[in-house]
DNA sequence: AACAATGTCATAACATTGTTATCACATCGT
DNA sequence: ACGATGTGATAACAATGTTATGACATTGTT
């Protein structure tokens, strides 16, 4: 029909973000920080955009579209954090800021680390897609890790295995630190510098 | 018809269970496995133990009550797999093994390994009495790295300090694995192993 | 310029969820 | 033997994600 003379019409399926949909996922978002997973809820994220609910299937095709730029717009965010670390002539208190950093996230953005690494959201499945901007982020320690390799501040590996090594040692930490109560006494910063560490050390 | 003129109409509040509440947490365990989180609801739940949905609110107030339930389970039988590696005169050994089935207990349950570990059901957040439970789990770990420590195979050290480390370690290449995708060519066992060995090496 | 066609969005309907209320009926104490 | 208690199956309720409906603006044609 040789249409679209003057406006798009938001054809996009969903890559391009109209001012709308930049309201529902900021939406979305303060939701999630404010009141946990829970409160994602379409009509919730809706009222709070001032928008219908269709706008959420228009635009993201459901609610686990708009989960999914949550998730993506976390390993973003992450990978910004960790790329903050500008490189010094050492390398290895580069890391440890890295996972000083990584950490950090994980206390600022709770919930928005929930919906990347625990599945928080009942049959949310990333795509492939998410996946790669996910496992990009893990590209840019490995290209961290490879820079010390070779400046020989650490033995020679491969990058992403070793990548692999160090964030799940974080991760580990920072998520049992999240899901422990109270009555465990803890030291969970002292634990998890420790553990960065000897990973570190285990590297050398 | 006088039905039902033997039952004990199972006045137990929660705690005690009768065979319903059995039926019911192994309709539920069954649901996990087969189908993963999303599966528990109270109706199927209720449906596949052949009962109607109100004995699950009776005798579990609800279905939280039973994911309580499966969150406990699912520690105890962490704690039994690793109870079972009998000590050997190689205290390092010995750790190894508890870690590798620690592993192996991940594999073989994911779904519940992310019940324990992942918020996987929404709003659910396990009771003190839970978390005790839990915390009895480390525990375990904890007194097997004393036994090692006094034994001279590991360097002396606050022992529920050095559990949560090692525990989180474990949990974070697991919890890594269990959810990332296939383009992401990374050997996980290997990075497993290579955990294990490194926390171990650090704590000599 | 007027009118049909298209597409967008707000409203409302639908199926399913957890939970609570209703009510028949079996069991127990007197 | 009979009322009181309490248990549990059915049905009702609020909230969820999703889909259908219909009004309305914009567009393309005559």
């Amino acid at each position: 029909m040789t249409s679209a003379t003057t406006r798009p019409h938001y054809p996009a399926p969903m890559v391009q973000l109209d001012s709308v949909g930049s309201l529902l996922l900021e939406a979305a978002s303060d939701l999630l920080e404010d009141e946990g997973p829970g409160a994602l809820t379409v009509r919730r994220i809706a009222n709070a955009a001032g928008v219908s609910t269709m706008n959420v299937y228009s635009r993201f095709g459901g609610k686990d579209g708009v989960v999914e730029h949550l998730f993506i717009e976390g390993f973003q965010r992450l990978g910004q954090a960790m790329s903050s670390i500008v490189p010094t002539d050492d390398p290895i208190a580069d890391l440890a800021s890295c996972g000083m950093a990584y950490r950090q996230f994980a206390i600022d953005h709770p919930t928005l680390y929930s919906v990347m690494f625990d599945r928080v959201v009942p049959d949310f499945q990333p795509t492939d897609d998410a996946k790669l901007i996910a496992g990009s982020t893990l590209g840019l320690l490995a290209q961290r890790l490879e820079r010390a390799m070779t400046a020989g501040a650490l033995r020679p590996g491969d990058p992403l295995h070793t990548a692999a090594l160090v964030w799940a040692t974080c991760h580990g930490v920072v998520s049992l630190e999240q899901k422990t109560v109270e009555p465990m006494a803890i030291d969970w910063p002292e634990v998890y510098q420790q553990a960065l560490r000897m990973i570190i050390a285990g590297l050398k």
